[in-house]
DNA sequence: TGTATATAATGCGATATCGTACTATATAGT
DNA sequence: ACTATATAGTACGATATCGCATTATATACA
């Protein structure tokens, strides 16, 4: 690989790394306390795909380790989100289930960041989200096979 | 803003997030121990644009809070890659000064981050990267202007 | 020049993130 | 069935990240 290569992946990780903590600091500026963006994202991700998920699935569809999801999921519990049960299929696993106040918090996380991302609307339209969002998506699965060859 | 849009907003960061997150563990993976990636990009930058910058400009520059660049920056000097000194133009102020041991060890993670790399030369080629980055450039201004309207 | 306000950096405490090691259960091969 | 290996989850410790409060210096302006 030759250094102007080099140098473009890492402009293109750099920005990312930067986009990616601003978006993160602008959501969780409107959740609650005690609650940052992997709480919404592993609720989010409960509604979207359907509750009853292992951790290492979770773990798996956020790309960090299980440990890490282990303190994330002790976290939601802790606030009364998501509820932790035996999977009857494996004795040594778990699944999360949404509770009703998980459900509510989603939907009020959601109306409450709808203002911040406003400014987007005109700088950033969402027709311009769409041009690029095929790349990226292909460059996450490019990323999770290369992590991941399975 | 409709849900569409909404939807948008949250599948671009959503990937963004991930990429963020991959691509930050593939290179730390090439770190000497004790060495996260804030490390090298703090090195990296004080390389690029020019050492004796402050601990604010760093800040700035990253997007992270000033007590967290204060943390790297101990980190670095910690291990020899730095060394603070007063900023004679601001009593308050410090500047953040390169050693030798500090760019050998740019030029080295630089070579060992190479073949981590490798991989996307195929399943995602600079042209590739090219075609994305002026849009990613574009929304990460957008985001720092609405963070910081200077 | 004196006083009020702004700014640069850090101290400290809370929590997040992650690696390593461990426990419990499942699966494979004999 | 028995043993070896693999897998799901957690305990624990180290460090990163960040918010809030504090200190020191600079700047504004009466």
């Amino acid at each position: 690989m030759d250094s102007d290569a080099r140098a473009a992946y890492f402009a293109l990780f750099n920005e990312i790394g930067i986009i990616s903590q601003l978006s993160r600091a602008k959501m969780e500026a409107s959740l609650p306390d005690g609650l940052v963006l992997p709480h919404f994202s592993v609720i989010n991700h409960l509604i979207r795909v359907k509750d009853g998920r292992t951790p290492l699935e979770l773990a798996t569809a956020f790309q960090v380790p299980k440990t890490t999801m282990s303190h994330t999921l002790a976290g939601l519990e802790k606030h009364g989100l998501i509820e932790m049960r035996p999977n009857l299929k494996d004795g040594r696993s778990k699944r999360a289930w949404l509770t009703e106040a998980g459900q509510r918090f989603r939907d009020g996380a959601i109306a409450a960041m709808g203002p911040d991302f406003g400014f987007l609307a005109e700088a950033f339209p969402p027709d311009r989200v769409a041009e690029i969002l095929p790349h990226l998506r292909a460059l996450r699965e490019v990323m999770d096979r290369e992590r991941d060859p399975d």
